[in-house]
DNA sequence: CATTGTTTGTACAATATTTCACAATCTCTA
DNA sequence: TAGAGATTGTGAAATATTGTACAAACAATG
């Protein structure tokens, strides 16, 4: 064990992934799982999973491996994921929209209590089963509701005020959707998801030397039942 | 100049956000910017961004700093940003729909050429200008679009298959947002977006001991606007 | 219950990435 | 055009992270 220092942010975003693993394998009617089929689960090496486990105590029996339903157990409690965890979402317009509908937070034990926007013409209309919530009501809505977790799902150039807000009402981690980074007190952490970055990112590792053309090749349902047909 | 070795994947990640900080700095007006400069903007060392920079050239003036023009224009080029960038997705549901008429994309000079589902119910629907077409069609329909960058946004247990088609499709890169790991043939890139995990992540720094109550407190609007009254 | 075969936990080695510091280079002003 | 001030580019040091290998611990089997 190595409780000195504290886990790595790589092991912790694994863990994540070995949680999810632990809970497909147990659907797979799996009772035990050795770090080499964590492996082959989730292609993370043997290694790295044992060492990233060992961070946190001694979870397996040599010559047999993880017991995957303790294993699955006792990584949620150190990750808080063994009780529900309330978020909140700001902005309610086309992804703050997605995210609040999105079945994988559901899935995993995350519940969406409440969206806020800055929009008169939102707020009150409904999203997925919630009441979009007027921002200006956050500080006094969340002393009440008490969350913790904010997602920011609203443009650039008010992402800081909204987190700012988030701040004062409580919230203590954020994953902020915005493409601009947002600045808060030592204590709170951000997280940011930026799916421009990430398109970015793949784009200097395409293949070189092939020039794309700047006319569009746009091709609606119809053009392309032609084409089939052309085909076969 | 250090052109022997491959630039980091941070370092890849990092010049993403300098360009998007040169072409704010630009709107400002600013027409030189230095690495001090670049530091207030993003958060990131001054050190890390000469270091970064280093990587692929010599852009910078001593006493002066960095032409904010030039340099984003070089490293757009590096980062294949100079010309747009065709890409597709596929699932047509509700995280996919969101990510097609997500603005970001757009103003970063992404241009969305398809959107594909396998679901009958929705293809030959529309979603924002497109055509949702017919996944079993992407071969054919992609031999003459050529599209390299795809994103999956569907179901876990559909994404392999989905990225196995992309592939045959002639799609080199790929962003997955479903929560599982897809396995592509070498010189394919997958990134992968986990919403799941992002926010399981920051549960883990979520402050110790307080443990929430299991019971949730969702507050409508009225309850909202009753609130409010109560404190004003 | 001894022996063979697995698998863990971890020390140590190898990489990868970031930070630091400073000589070299350029600007700017008088 | 000389001197003061600013800023770059980059080695070298410091951290951080990952890979490797193996002794110790346990299972399983006959």
């Amino acid at each position: 064990m190595n409780t000195n220092k504290s886990a790595p942010e790589p092991t912790i975003a694994r863990i994540a992934l070995y949680l999810r693993c632990l809970r497909i394998a147990k659907q797979d009617g799996a009772t035990t799982l050795s770090s080499a089929d964590i492996e082959k689960r989730t292609g993370i090496s043997s290694g790295q999973v044992r060492k990233d486990l060992s961070f946190f105590g001694e979870f397996g029996k040599p010559g047999l491996g993880y017991a995957v339903d303790e294993l699955a157990q006792r990584l949620a409690r150190i990750m808080r994921l063994d009780h529900p965890q309330e978020i909140m979402i700001v902005g309610a317009g086309n992804l703050g929209s997605a995210l609040a509908g999105y079945t994988g937070f559901t899935e995993s034990d995350f519940h969406l209590v409440a969206i806020y926007d800055n929009n008169f013409s939102k707020i009150g209309r409904r999203v997925w089963d919630l009441d979009i919530l007027d921002i200006e009501q956050m500080e006094e809505l969340n002393a009440k509701m008490g969350v913790q977790i904010g997602m920011i799902a609203t443009p650039a150039r008010v992402a800081q005020e909204v987190a700012d807000r988030m701040v004062r009402s409580g919230v203590r981690v954020v994953l902020n959707f915005s493409p601009t980074r947002v600045v808060v007190p030592k204590g709170v952490i951000v997280r940011n998801v930026d799916l421009t970055q990430e398109l970015q990112i793949l784009c200097y590792y395409l293949p070189a030397g092939d020039q794309q053309e700047d006319a569009f090749t746009t091709i609606s349902s119809d053009a392309a039942k032609n084409i089939e047909d052309e085909t076969e």
